[in-house]
DNA sequence: GCAATTTTGTACCCATAGGTCAAGAAAGGA
DNA sequence: TCCTTTCTTGACCTATGGGTACAAAATTGC
């Protein structure tokens, strides 16, 4: 009995997610939200029941996708090397300037809220260390094969690749073009 | 003539610029400013013209102050990978966790405003190109005089040890605990 | 001492942020 | 059919953000 309901709050959350990771969470509006999401207010906000609250599972949402991807082509088939590469070019989006240039929603959550936001940066931090442990099973498994040097902790190097990562996806958020990055991950994958 | 200037701009900016750090540019309210300063709204706006004006000088401020202190300990005597260990744990705040989750303003900068404030960005951006080169001056003596392996090209390794910075900053602004810092300053001392 | 000039503090202003609420629309049940 | 329930819309509300206006205070030249 009553109303359906016009809107999928999964799609919701998924079109809320794009905008907070472009513009950040204070720098978005409910005005914004519902002009994107196409739906009142008051619908918005008696699902969602606050501004916060659609961020968190905003959050959460684009860390889980992110964790997908990074997953899927860690496991992909070739050398542990081209796949490392791949998955630091992808995640950095070297070739996209547009895409670039939102970074990592994650990394700038963590800058924009984590000396006062905790709830926030709680998420943040459960996507970082999921893709800290992401990349230490491929290490790992390098390690194993031979194809990287056995010389160095590999928790050490996952932790190395991570702080990489969010290097990268500051570095493009900056509107820097791609060299530096380039560069970055050619070093890195010269060094493991 | 005329009546003289009750408080010294050189301070308030300096003053500013630590809560910039801390909460960032949008949380920063003009009242806080105000009280921070200690100084009425309208003296504020007399010398800095908006609060955007204010921000502008505060991140040079910063900047050149990060700027000085990185090329100080990177001149230092001893051991190029020692004087770049120093750099990294100092920059990091590896010892100090409530510095630490101040992060860099130019990496919070870049991430909070990268997207949709080209002036601001492009502060940020400078500041990292300067300490870029900084590091890269530093990596050529150390390939120089044999300390470093001339396997790999100095620009990319000084691009490498930026991004680890920032991704540093970012790591330490989440509020982790220093463990993942460590283990990538340790990766990266024994891989260049 | 007075005029001219500059700074200071505070009251005030407008727009927007974030959110609530009342009134109505769509659904199902009796 | 009408009653209940759930959803939707958009007008409305309050607090705050960022900034201005202006009167009083401090300084200097004459």
């Amino acid at each position: 009995m009553g109303r359906h309901k016009e809107f999928d709050p999964q799609d919701a959350v998924a079109s809320a997610s794009l905008l907070f990771w472009r513009k950040g969470y204070r720098a978005t509006t409910p005005n914004e939200l519902v002009a994107e999401l196409g739906v009142g207010k008051g619908s918005l906000y008696n699902v969602f029941s606050s501004k916060h609250a659609l961020f968190e599972q905003s959050l959460r949402h684009y860390g889980d996708a992110r964790i997908v991807g990074l997953k899927s082509v860690l496991a992909g088939p070739g050398p542990v090397k081209v796949r490392l590469q791949a998955a630091l070019e992808r995640i950095a989006s070297i070739d996209d300037a547009e895409k670039r240039r939102r970074g990592c929603m994650a990394v700038n959550t963590a800058t924009e809220l984590g000396a006062e936001d905790d709830p926030a940066a709680a998420i943040a931090r459960s996507v970082f260390e999921r893709m800290e442990h992401a990349l230490l099973v491929v290490v790992e498994e390098g390690q194993q094969s031979g194809e990287l040097s056995k010389n160095l902790d590999a928790g050490e190097i996952a932790s190395l690749l991570l702080i990489s990562i969010m290097g990268m996806s500051v570095s493009a958020r900056a509107a820097d073009d791609a060299a530096r990055i380039q560069k970055a991950i050619r070093a890195l994958l010269l060094l493991i």
